[in-house]
RNA sequence: CGGGGUGUAGCUCAGCCUGGUAGAGCGCCAGCUUUGGGAGCUGGAUGCCGGAGGUUCGAAUCCUCUCGCCCCGACCA
C-alpha cells in the first residue's frame, strides 16, 4: 500500500511525509464523549477530550490517544520540514538533565520552583529540563572549536516539564509539553541576526502551512535578556491575549517573506504592551484589535551562555571568540489546541488539512446493507491504494450518532453513502470547513478526493 | 503560592442540610422494534460514595486530618 507521498513543499530536496493508515472505526480506539469532562473550560480543552484525541493523567500532563497523537506528529514533522529547508539540523537531547550545567550559567539558583528536581539513586541533583540552553550550549562547546565551523543552527523537539503552579487550558498550559527548541550560534552580531532573520521567516512559512494567521509582535526579551525578540501569535477568537497590530501586516503576509526590517517598524503588540501614544501606532482604522495565542517566540541573547559556559571559537586571528546565541521555541502540543481554538464550531473540530488526522471520514450510513457496504468498501480500497488518508466509519451505529462523531472530529471531508442516494447512483460529499454539500458519483467523488 | 470550590457508576449529576446501608439520564451488554443528524421498549452488569481516623447501635451524610482535581489571582510557551 502506498504509504509516502512527495512533500507539498517547493523544495524537492524536503524530507517526505509519513502517511496515516487507513483505519476502520470499528476498531479504531477513539473514545468519543457525548458529554463535556466537568474539567474542561475552553473550546479545545472540551473539544480534545470530546473528540477521544486527549486523557489527562494528571494536572497538566496528559496521554495521547491515536487521534490526537497523529495530528502532533503532523505539526511536529511541518515543524521539522521547515526548520530543515532553513538550515537548521536536528539533534535528540535528554529529558533529564545533570544540575551541573545549570550551576555553570547560574540559572540553577535563579529558576524557581517551576524546574521539577530529582535526585537519582547516587543522590545526585538532577532535573526535568523546563528548556534547554545550557545543554546546547555545552554540547557546542565540547565539540565545535573554529570559526568557520559557524553559523550554525541546531534544533530539537521534545518534551519538556514546567512545574507550574495552576496548568489549566488542556494542552495549552499543561505541565509536560513538547517543544521544538533551536539555538543559533554565530561569530558576531551581524551572523546571529541573519540567523534570527532566517528563524523569523521560517516561522511565518510554519504557521502559514497549518493554516494559522501568526503574528510576529515585538516582545519583552525579559529575563533571558537581548535586543532582538518576537512573540509568534495566532489569531483566535478564544485568544488568551488581546493583541494590536498595524492592518498593514495583513498586507505584507499576503506576500509571503516578510523583511525583518520592513515588519519592525509597524505597530504589533499584545494587551499588556498596548500604548495608544506610542510613535508607530497606527490610526484607528488601522489598527487591528484580536485576540491571539502564544504559539511561538524567538529572541537573540547574545553571549549570556556562552561567556557563563565558556563557549567560544578561535577566530580569524587565532585568538578566542565568545559565540553569539539566539533561541527559537515553537510549543509544538500548544499548537494542537491553538490550532483547535482558531478552527472549531459548535459542533466540533475544522482541521485544516495539513494537520487533519486523516483527510477523508466515509460514513457508511447503513452497514449490513449490501449496496452500502459494498460501495464503502470499494470507496475505502481504492482511497487507501490512491494514500488518501481515509477513516472509515463502519460500525453499526445509527446515521446520527456517525454524523454527530464525524463532525466532532472534524475531518475536512466527509464522505456519506447511504441507502437512498445510492439508489439514485450519488454519494454525498461535505466540506466540514464550509459545511458545503454535494451530491455526486462515486467516481467523481473519488477524483475529487485523490486531487 | 494566596483565595474559592469540588470529589458519589465510563460521562453529566442528584442524594449530604435533617445519619438508617446508594440513585437518575446518557454510555455499556442482551433481545425486539427502529434506521439520512447523538432513537424506542424490555431485561442486565457496573460503585471499598477520593483516602485515613473519629463520633454513633448505625456514616455518602456529622467532626478531624490528608490527597486529587477545578476556578479566580500571581506566574508562564
Amino acid at each position: 500500500m502506498e504509504r509516502w507521498r512527495p512533500c507539498p513543499c517547493p523544495s524537492p530536496c524536503l524530507p517526505r511525509i509519513p502517511k496515516e493508515n487507513p483505519m476502520r472505526l470499528s476498531v479504531f480506539f477513539m473514545p468519543t464523549l457525548k458529554e463535556t469532562p466537568a474539567e474542561a473550560q475552553i473550546a479545545s480543552h472540551r473539544l480534545m477530550l470530546r473528540a477521544g484525541m486527549v486523557r489527562q493523567s494528571a494536572a497538566g500532563i496528559y496521554s495521547w490517544l491515536p487521534l490526537g497523537w497523529k495530528v502532533l506528529r503532523k505539526i511536529q514533522q511541518i515543524v521539522r520540514e521547515e526548520q530543515d529547508a532553513a538550515g537548521a539540523q536536528e539533534v535528540l537531547m535528554p529529558t533529564i538533565q545533570s544540575a551541573d550545567i545549570w550551576r555553570e550559567s547560574g540559572r540553577y539558583d535563579a529558576y524557581g520552583k517551576e524546574m521539577l528536581r530529582i535526585t537519582d539513586r547516587h543522590d545526585r541533583e538532577m532535573l526535568y529540563g523546563p528548556t534547554n540552553e545550557e545543554l546546547i550550549t555545552q554540547l557546542f562547546r565540547d565539540n565545535v572549536k573554529s570559526y568557520r565551523e559557524l553559523p550554525k543552527i541546531l534544533y530539537h523537539i521534545q518534551w519538556k516539564f514546567r512545574d507550574e503552579v495552576r496548568p489549566r487550558f488542556g494542552v495549552m498550559r499543561g505541565r509536560e509539553f513538547l517543544m521544538k527548541d533551536s539555538y543559533s550560534f554565530d561569530v558576531d552580531y551581524e551572523g546571529a541576526k541573519r540567523s534570527y532573520e532566517v528563524m523569523f521567516n521560517a516561522y511565518l512559512k510554519t504557521f502559514k502551512r497549518m493554516g494559522l494567521t501568526a503574528i510576529p509582535m515585538q516582545a519583552d526579551p525579559g529575563a533571558i535578556g537581548g535586543n532582538l525578540s518576537h512573540e509568534f501569535h495566532i489569531l483566535a477568537e478564544t485568544g488568551e491575549s488581546g493583541v494590536f497590530y498595524d492592518i498593514a501586516y495583513d498586507e505584507l503576509a499576503a506576500k509571503g517573506e516578510i523583511d525583518l526590517d520592513a515588519l519592525s517598524r509597524l505597530y504589533a503588540v499584545t494587551d499588556e504592551k498596548h500604548d495608544p501614544n506610542a510613535p508607530n501606532v497606527p490610526p484607528p482604522e488601522r489598527l487591528k484589535v484580536a485576540r491571539g495565542i502564544e504559539v511561538g517566540h524567538i529572541f537573540y541573547f547574545g553571549t549570556k551562555y556562552s561567556k557563563a559556559m565558556n563557549a567560544v571559537v578561535a577566530g580569524p586571528d587565532g585568538n578566542p571568540l565568545v559565540v553569539e546565541m539566539g533561541s527559537y521555541g515553537i510549543g509544538v502540543s500548544r499548537l494542537v489546541g491553538a490550532i483547535v481554538e482558531a478552527f472549531h464550531d459548535d459542533r466540533g473540530i475544522k482541521w485544516p488539512e495539513s494537520v487533519a488526522p486523516f483527510k477523508v471520514g466515509l460514513i457508511n450510513l447503513k452497514v449490513g446493507d449490501s449496496a452500502c457496504d459494498t460501495v464503502c468498501e470499494d470507496i475505502y480500497r481504492r482511497l487507501s491504494a490512491a494514500g488518501v488518508e481515509i477513516l472509515y466509519d463502519d460500525r453499526d451505529e445509527r446515521a446520527g450518532v456517525k454524523f454527530a462523531d464525524m463532525d466532532l472530529i472534524g475531518l475536512p471531508w466527509q464522505l456519506v453513502a447511504g441507502p437512498k442516494g445510492l439508489a439514485a447512483g450519488v454519494v454525498e460529499l461535505k466540506s466540514r470547513h464550509t459545511g458545503e454539500k454535494q451530491e455526486l458519483s462515486v467516481e467523481s467523488a473519488l477524483a475529487r478526493l485523490c486531487g
